[in-house]
DNA sequence: ATAGAAATTATACGACCTTATAATTTCTAT
DNA sequence: ATAGAAATTATAAGGTCGTATAATTTCTAT
């Protein structure tokens, strides 16, 4: 991943990570057999760590609905996750999703994942609240694709808006649907 | 572009563009001395075809606010734009955005003009039904962004909602703004 | 028509790429 | 301690990459 960071999609080679990790090319080709095994095994660990550092951090908020959901939208625009060479790492693997099977089943699983634990907080708030929310799972995927359309734009042109704003348009969103938007 | 489709990063290279366009090498080294000004071109040609496009069906649209911000969503969603080979090269592009300053001058020059637009549609909506906006460059970066989202997550997983549903998420999200979640 | 400019091709060099194979070192169970 | 397994290295073959240079063809203005 630091290779990836360094030089993009040229960073993907078995000679420029074995440099960077300090061992021989072999290596590599020995425990991993094909170079792509190596980049999906790399998208798993990633997206599996970014996801349960949010969790863990939703689950270290106080347990009201309303604050676990704040924890979740300020994780995410923390410089852990709301940062330029995270999104060139992610970057390079979407582009990787769209042309490797391999890819694409560790990414729908891990979407997946991703879309249920926002359901599940959405769900907690809607109860809690009293609003309704037609249908969830398509609710969440819009809230997630807001999170991430906006890491996206400001990774590419960081000077458009602040990480504080991202927050704000979050909060606006989840204000629009807790005024019923997302009823029906 | 064709070759982006068809092998993602690998395809940009003077060797498969002077193949798949059926010249020599060395034509390219010629007319765009380095490869990277072909590519940047080669983004400049797709954002503003883009664009124009989403303009014009705007244009063709009847001329009221709700009409002509309809017409923005739904070309968004048509398979013009919605797409994944389409997607497919743009996340090559976002790759080398990050890493080249001429390429991300050039895309800031078209998220800017892209933003300016969302922003006059919305504006328009907003003093036509009289629901208030506080801040409507970043109201639109929003918007935008959710549009960007949907747009990413459905290539990377079709199977997760419809472009319908997309529709009407966006749709849903103009209304929470209408109800004045965006207000300030 | 023709000279000069522009466009295009042909060819080649050095660098980096993936992958494979054999040799060597390190580990581990007895 | 030591034999066998596992991990690691060393080395090499064959391919693609970007880019440069000279030769050739096509265009264009006179």
């Amino acid at each position: 991943m630091r290779c990836i960071v360094k030089h993009g999609n040229a960073g993907v080679s078995v000679r420029q990570i074995s440099a960077e990790a300090g061992v021989t090319q072999g290596l590599i080709t020995h425990h991993f057999g094909e170079i792509n095994e190596l980049v999906a095994y790399a998208f798993d660990i990633m997206s599996e760590g970014l996801l349960q550092a949010i969790i863990a951090a939703v689950d270290a908020a106080p347990p009201s609905p309303r604050e676990r959901l704040d924890a979740f939208i300020e994780t995410s625009f923390s410089p852990m996750l709301f940062d330029r060479d995270v999104l060139g790492v992610w970057v390079v693997f979407w582009g990787l999703i769209l042309h490797s099977p391999r890819m694409s089943a560790s990414q729908q699983g891990e979407y997946s994942s991703y879309v249920i634990t926002v359901e599940g907080l959405l769900s907690d708030l809607a109860n809690a609240e009293g609003f309704a929310i037609g249908n969830l799972r398509l609710t969440s995927i819009a809230f997630t694709a807001l999170l991430d359309g906006l890491w996206l734009a400001w990774c590419l042109n960081p000077a458009a808006f602040r990480p504080e704003d991202g927050i704000a348009l979050c909060r606006n969103w989840v204000e629009g649907m807790r005024r019923g938007a997302y009823a029906e």
